[in-house]
DNA sequence: AAAAATATTTTAGTCAATAAAAAATTTTAT
DNA sequence: ATAAAATTTTTTATTGACTAAAATATTTTT
């Protein structure tokens, strides 16, 4: 429980040898933590072993990541990094009402997400942000979770939404918004290793569909039309 | 980062002098743990002088509340509890609109839920509820905020409300809705020291104000109606 | 008052995390 | 190329959370 101090994150690879060798070394790290925590997980896998794995001192392992809990948020901010660059267009079908599409956007969210890391590391990691905010690996983690808000927000801004209000629609705004509907169902998710996939889209249905049926008017909620120009 | 096995949590005093004894030292190390934590920080205190505190031996600690975590979640649910008794009915001033109303109800659970712990332990408290959902104190944390949903619902339910799309209002949607929208603003001020209550009200208005205005009636929320013979 | 059940302490240990000094390595300047 | 400076890594040692198990004490039951 102690106070931290911790490296920069994946910055891009330095010059020099010594640096190189750091950078390397710190996939090596990742790598062999990532090995070590899924065959014995990650509380029976001990700093020390993965020392021992990556043929370096235990505190080495400290000078690199600050503790178990820096691997884990690097492990899981890298590995949304990947899945991030691998394309997001997410596919659904377009035939059902706003709500239940929204549903079916962030049940793929929620699927990417437990791609990359199981729901124990995903556990670990949110809580290790909460506990250590300040550190530069905790600020990353909180990137990924922007990134995330900025896909709904180009997802939205796609389409042509009327707002009952008849306001013109901040897709900024509803992006946030819909993102924050969804965390706590995640959260849901994740804290219990009952919920499945399945019924984690039919809490967000009973989330979504009813909010998108105050908020959007009845024309565009049972037929979403894009906006003129977008495929 | 072992894994864990709790208490019940504070129960109805069991019969017996056996009974009567150790809900008494639970207090007792209830007690002891908030002066520490108050005077020397939740870090520089440790099991060990907790333990010589109350006059017992580290591991009963253990045995009663699991590990510190345990002690941090107990003290922040009974603190809540305890608050909550205290009759919960929210002041603020009416001649405002509805969003605004709503951002200055929130800032007032905000403002009270730090009177009963300072950030850091709403911060540790968090991030154990999220590592350790499955113990006992977890599951009781979880109905503080199910309690605070419940008193958002019973203050919509006051309200004579007019949703834009016509629909009856279903203010049990509605306040979890809210509270969804608030946590993650009240966790960043959980996160940062640096934001102010005043701060937080802000970010509470640039959510609510917005979403007011894309839910509810124009007459309704610029003139929030009580229903007939509600005060 | 003995037996059974339960709680507590003692003891001993593992592991995360930190600190500080020694040793090794790389870079920079000459 | 080599000495000096800067940086990294290892060694060593220590603190503190947490667990396990056996021994001891206490309360309840019979």
């Amino acid at each position: 429980m102690g106070d931290i101090a911790q490296d920069e994150g994946a910055e891009a690879t330095p010059p020099g040898l010594r640096g190189r060798k750091k950078a390397q070394r710190r996939e090596t790290i990742l790598a062999r933590s990532s090995e070590l925590f899924a065959q014995k997980g990650i509380d029976a896998t001990t700093m020390a072993e993965i020392a021992d794995a990556v043929g370096v001192s235990t505190p080495t392992i400290f000078n690199y990541f600050g503790n178990k809990d820096g691997i884990l948020i690097a492990l899981i901010t890298e590995g949304a990094q990947k899945a991030r660059a691998e394309g997001l267009a997410p596919v659904m079908q377009k035939d059902s009402d706003f709500g239940t599409m929204l549903a079916d956007l962030f049940t793929l969210f929620a699927t990417r997400t437990l791609a990359i890391a199981s729901k124990r590391i995903w556990r670990y990691a949110e809580a290790a942000t909460i506990r250590h905010p300040g550190t530069e690996l905790a600020r990353n983690y909180v990137t990924v979770d922007e990134e995330l808000v900025r896909v709904i927000v180009r997802f939205l801004d796609g389409y042509d939404i009327r707002l009952r209000s008849g306001a013109p629609p901040d897709p900024q705004f509803l992006g946030q918004l819909f993102y924050d509907v969804w965390n706590p169902s995640f959260f849901n998710l994740i804290k219990s290793d009952e919920i499945t996939l399945d019924q984690h889209r039919d809490d967000l249905l009973q989330r979504f569909v009813p909010l998108a049926g105050m908020l959007f008017d009845d024309a565009f909620l049972t037929n979403p039309t894009l906006k003129p120009g977008k495929p």
